[in-house]
DNA sequence: GCGGATCAC
DNA sequence: TATGGTGATCCGC
């Protein structure tokens, strides 16, 4: 900007000597021209002067002074990753069935070989490769994916089919990990490191071997990816898909390039929302979230500091066990069908619903204390009206019915294209209950097989339970979701302590994390805040299993912009994405970090924000990854007023 | 506790 | 002309 004549070195210092002495009432009004060009003149008079000289000098310890903190910033950050080397001792690695849905299919219909076809009607769940060619996408509309691709097969959906399969793939799975995790019906998270070390083999080989038998048992191909934790893993299996693996080097230098250039929306529990908002502030790889260290950490709040920072730095858990305890915490039925208006028809999908929950309510042997409504507008508008009794429900069909029309006459007339009713609060009356035992618990769900969520609730039954854990415990102190909590923070608190030991602690206030939790830790992790609960709920689901699109996260371009149009249509307007820090503003300005309230402009609290990152942030990151997550809520204070109306339709 | 949102699959 | 279903969590009320 100014005299690129000078020396290296104090250019720099030159424009902040500069800007120093141009005193703190720089408004970041007058604009860069002319103030700079006062700034100069300033500069330019005082030349000589003790004062000059003494300003100087000030100048030039604090610019050593940041020299330093932003060297012991690296350094912190380094430190974590050395430690995390001591934890890269497990062999993780996730499976992936390749287009699952589409190859089973392939093979009971041989003939759909080198066909494009889709699984699924409305929605398709999978895409046959030939059909992704055309750009075909699970997730898609049939009618846009016929737009693509005109010859599209459209094959429908065989639930007993894939859980079969999924069944016999689990199986060659559990031989490499007893206690393998079915994250879903076809996927699943694996620690080989005792495989291997038994066997004498390499984890790249040993994987091989594995994804080889499925093969040859099945016929059935997937894509594995092998690391030191479950989030890299899953990752990597993305990377040489179809029928490959991806090893990733353990060792910090590639884990950390690895990250630098991956898309933030590649990491679990970055959706399409999260992404554009990442992205208007300037994150779009992990990489970006080093870099914008400084401004995430004042929006903490909002997007969760400590995950990214772990993400960033490739932390993550890597304790892989069976998806094991009851925890579910609903159950629902709900269905889409062309919108109506009428009354009657709309009490007799109602009905049909409640029939439908009354069944899995009583096959799972689950009630509960609410019952939510559901039901999504002509519009799309989505609406939930729920009511919670004193006592368990009634599971039978009319008595669901009622409530659920209890909740859905208050508010029509309404033209409606889906409803769906959903109890929670639940108790399982399987349980270690008073009297009885678990025994139904494994009797064979005989009936039509019609259902798919029997099926895979069979299937997640299968990978044996041990019997006695169910009745022995309490339901409230058999808890081994606990491991969740990763080592990952017990690595960081050991960086903190070393960092802390190195010089006089700095005061961290708990910014807004009321209470340093000691107590034990809620069921299931609760690690970073905002996206980490995407994990735990990625973590929990696995246990009732999903079943939903294979392969979903293959970004469509077209419908996706019109989803997000139609969300933000709905409400005002898109929310008008500034540029959270003023850049030049001086003034008070509070630390959220330390809540030091520091008397400087936006550099200046960079700077310090740099300082308390690189010996207090993490330590409270952790200390709030401790107690119960936050979210990654709407825009700060400044606009999160209510956009929220309740209107509807 | 309720309702809206977001996300995974 | 026709965009799914199940489950989980978080936040602001």
């Amino acid at each position: 900007m100014d005299s690129g004549t000078n020396p290296p070195e104090p250019s720099q210092d030159t424009a902040s000597l500069v800007q120093r002495l141009a005193g703190p009432s720089t408004g970041k009004a007058g604009l860069a021209k002319d103030q700079t060009e006062i700034n100069r003149i300033i500069a330019e008079a005082s030349k000589g002067s003790k004062f000059y000289e003494n300003e100087k000098k000030k100048d030039k310890d604090l610019t050593e002074r940041i020299t330093r903190v932003l060297k012991q910033r690296d350094e912190a950050l380094q430190g974590v990753d050395i430690q995390m080397e001591r934890d890269l001792s497990q062999y993780i690695v996730h499976v992936d069935m390749d287009a699952f849905f589409a190859n089973v299919e392939l093979l009971y219909q041989p003939d759909l070989a080198g066909k494009p076809f889709g699984v699924g009607r409305g929605v398709l769940t999978t895409a046959s490769y030939e059909a992704r060619k055309y750009g075909v996408r699970s997730g898609m509309p049939g009618f846009i994916a016929e737009k693509l691709c005109p010859d599209l097969i459209f094959v429908p959906i065989n639930w007993d089919r894939y859980a079969e399969n999924s069944q016999k793939v689990m199986d060659v799975f559990r031989r490499y990990d007893p206690n393998m995790n079915a994250a879903s019906i076809d996927e699943a998270y694996l620690n080989i490191t005792a495989y291997c070390k038994d066997h004498n083999i390499g984890p790249e080989e040993c994987v091989r071997e594995m994804r080889a038998k499925v093969q040859e048992e099945t016929n059935l191909t997937a894509s594995a990816g092998i690391a030191p934790n479950k989030m890299l893993a899953k990752i990597c299996s993305d990377k040489n898909k179809p029928n490959g693996q991806f090893y990733l080097s353990f060792d910090r230098k590639t884990i950390v390039t690895f990250m630098h250039d991956l898309p933030i929306r590649k990491i679990q529990g970055v959706g399409r929302v999260n992404e554009r908002l990442l992205e208007a502030v300037g994150i779009k790889t992990c990489g970006d979230v080093f870099t914008h260290r400084a401004m995430l950490s004042l929006m903490d709040k909002q997007f969760g500091l400590d995950f990214l920072l772990k993400t960033y730095l490739g932390i993550a858990s890597n304790v892989v066990q069976p998806g094991q305890r009851e925890e579910r915490k609903s159950v629902g039925s709900e269905r889409t069908f062309k919108a109506l208006s009428s009354k009657e028809k709309i009490l007799q999908k109602l009905e049909e619903i409640a029939l439908e929950l009354e069944g899995d309510l009583n096959r799972l042997g689950f009630t509960g204390k609410t019952v939510t409504l559901k039901y999504k507008l002509d519009t799309y508008q989505v609406f939930t009206r729920a009511r919670s009794f004193d006592r368990w429900i009634s599971t039978k069909k009319e008595d669901l019915f009622a409530t659920g029309k209890e909740l859905l006459l208050p508010e029509l007339p309404l033209t409606i294209r889906l409803i769906g009713l959903r109890v929670t609060k639940l108790k399982d009356l399987r349980a270690s209950s008073p009297s009885g035992g678990i025994k139904r618990f494994f009797e064979p769900l005989n009936t039509s097989a019609q259902k798919r969520r029997k099926l895979l609730d069979d299937l997640e039954q299968s990978a044996d339970l041990p019997v006695m854990e169910l009745n022995q415990t309490e339901p409230e102190e058999a808890m081994p979701g606990f491991y969740e909590h990763d080592e990952a923070d017990e690595e960081l608190d050991m960086v903190v302590d070393n960092v802390e030991g190195e010089d006089h602690p700095l005061q961290i206030h708990a910014t807004e994390t009321t209470v340093v939790q000691t107590r034990p830790r809620p069921p299931v992790s609760a690690p970073a805040r905002a996206f980490s609960s995407r994990q735990q709920n990625a973590e929990a689901s696995t246990s009732s299993g999903s079943r939903g699109a294979v392969e979903s996260r293959t970004a469509t371009t077209s419908y996706i912009t019109r989803a997000s149009e139609a969300a933000s249509r709905s409400r005002s307007a898109e929310p008008s994405i500034e540029a959270p820090l003023d850049t030049g503003a001086t003034g008070t300005l509070q630390c959220p970090i330390c809540t030091k309230t520091l008397e400087t402009d936006n550099q200046g609290l960079n700077s310090h924000i740099d300082f308390c990152l690189s010996r207090g942030a993490i330590m409270a990151a952790q200390t709030k990854a401790k107690s119960p997550v936050k979210g990654f809520k709407s825009w700060g204070k400044k606009n999160s007023k209510s956009s929220h109306g309740k209107r509807k339709g």
